[in-house]
DNA sequence: CCTTAATTTGAACAGTCGTTCAATCTAAAA
DNA sequence: TTTTAGATTGAACGACTGTTCAAATTAAGG
């Protein structure tokens, strides 16, 4: 941290920055599939057609890479979902059912939209939120925009704790990557059925942080 | 699978026993912490103060390993869960809250008594659910209790249709998992909240499912 | 006790790991 | 066009990976 980088003195290419998007790509899927530690270089290099040594050009060291796939996508799906919160909030005065689904809604989608990367990338905020080795990371990518969203629900339940209400939103949050990346998981245990199912998603988190929420205040 | 064993022809020595359990529960917290691809042979055998070797001799592969870990207290698991079940039936007719009370109280109780690995155990779990290369496993060890609870609530509403009762059951477990492994979350989120709160998770649970049984019912 | 099945040791095997780097090639800037 | 920063190659580094096995040790069964 705090290290200062050499300027650059030209512009990339525009190969450069095809070969750059490349690898990040195929780290985000790599990483995605296997973790952090069964994820390798080289398997990243070879997903993206490139020498292993052009991966720590581009993308630093493995700890790096990973902190940067992770970062990228942030950023744009906080953004979706503040935009969502303020549109919102401009058409009708907010209740926790629609503070909800426009957190949730938003990956949700993209997640079901037929684009792997942001499949992938459920996985990968999945392995992040699960292991305390990437608290500062979590913190840095997550906490800003789930405090926002903590901060309008507590607004409608003064009388909640403030730690039932950060509970609420990881349940939600657990819920919402079960739904992406465990649907296998609800399809072994009821063949045929539909799919699908934002809606019902949307409804089991509402209806459970609203239970709790009620209850202690 | 489906390989004969050669028969044994002696009672394994109390240190045998003593040595293939220390390498178990070794296994067992590393498979949890760093996950199948990050834990490493070398690293159980350290911890369980062992020669490398002898981990293959009482663990076989590393895959089989993995399975033998996390298919010890699945039975076990089990065994809580249907007992809650049954003796609640006896005391008064099951209604939804007090199923899901019986699924999730065992394993919860279990991981907050303070016995590191039970909360191991439920990483573990985490990573089996998460990766459909586990599929065959999580089939082998989980379904046969949560089809068992899905068929409970299912006789309950008998409008809702199975895949709703099977997303339901995943949303629990999912918001169980994170009960346990995510609670750092939740103190990240709330500085200074309580902590424990198993009450609130069932009520999130029951809430949660209660909602979309009885809207698509 | 003795026999010997079972356990444990210690070391080696062939690969793979993340990382580094000189040499080469590409193309931005002057 | 020339200069040369930056991108790319290809190979090497030491450390670590899962697995195997002959030899040594332990202890159950007779």
């Amino acid at each position: 941290m705090f290290v200062l980088e050499k300027q650059r003195q030209r512009a990339p290419s525009a190969r450069s920055l095809q070969t750059r998007a490349r690898i990040l790509d195929a780290a985000e899927l790599v990483f995605a599939e296997r973790g952090f530690e069964g994820a390798s270089i080289r398997d990243i290099a070879h997903l993206a057609g490139v020498q292993v040594g052009l991966v720590a050009h581009h993308g630093g060291s493995k700890e790096e890479l990973f902190h940067l796939i992770v970062a990228r996508r942030a950023g744009e799906l906080s953004r979706l979902r503040i935009n969502a919160l303020e549109a919102a909030r401009a058409s009708a005065p907010l209740d926790l059912a629609t503070i909800l689904d426009c957190f949730i809604r938003p990956y949700v989608e993209l997640a079901q939209g037929g684009d792997s990367h942001w499949v992938a990338y459920g996985r990968l905020v999945a392995h992040v939120s699960a292991d305390p080795r990437w608290r500062d990371l979590a913190a840095e990518c997550f906490d800003r925009t789930a405090q926002r969203f903590i901060a309008e629900i507590a607004a409608l339940f003064p009388g909640a704790g403030p730690g039932t209400v950060a509970a609420g939103q990881v349940y939600a949050v657990s819920a919402m990557l079960a739904h992406v990346h465990s649907a296998w998981r609800i399809g072994a245990l009821s063949p045929g059925s539909d799919a699908v199912g934002l809606d019902r998603l949307i409804a089991f988190c509402t209806a459970g942080v609203y239970a709790i929420l009620t209850s202690d205040g």
